[in-house]
DNA sequence: CCCTGATTCGC
DNA sequence: GCGAATCAGG
């Protein structure tokens, strides 16, 4: 299993919204929990309490670019994804699989 | 005993 | 950098 962009946010998404280790690695599948906390860790994280993204629910009418927030809010390079959003959802497909945590009912 | 995350060790 | 094993705390 490769940690791509994806996993690795979703791993942050899961892991600041007060998910376990043991939960986000079953979320992602194909990782134990040691690996999830093993990433964390490179990735410097564990001090939990970042945004939270996904919480936020934007009616089925926004019309707007994926407003997928990358990085962290006060970093220098923090952005948009700013892709093309999916008909009727506030990001693109791509993320609103993250945001809204989807496993099967994909939003293709 | 179970669980949690954190750290260390080997690959 | 990756993951498992192990350690320490709850």
């Amino acid at each position: 299993m490769t940690w791509t962009e994806e996993r690795v946010e979703l791993l942050k998404e899961l892991w600041g919204n007060g998910k376990t280790a043991a939960d986000i690695a079953e979320a992602l599948g194909g990782v134990t929990r040691n690996a999830v906390i093993g990433k964390a860790n490179r990735l410097n994280l564990s001090a939990k309490g970042e945004a939270k993204p996904a919480s936020v629910r934007a009616e089925p009418s926004a019309k707007r670019p994926c407003q997928w927030p990358i990085g962290h809010p006060g970093e220098p390079d923090f952005r948009f994804c700013n892709k093309e959003a999916a008909a009727g959802k506030p990001y693109c497909v791509h993320h609103c699989n993250l945001a809204y945590q989807n496993r099967d009912s994909a939003a293709a």
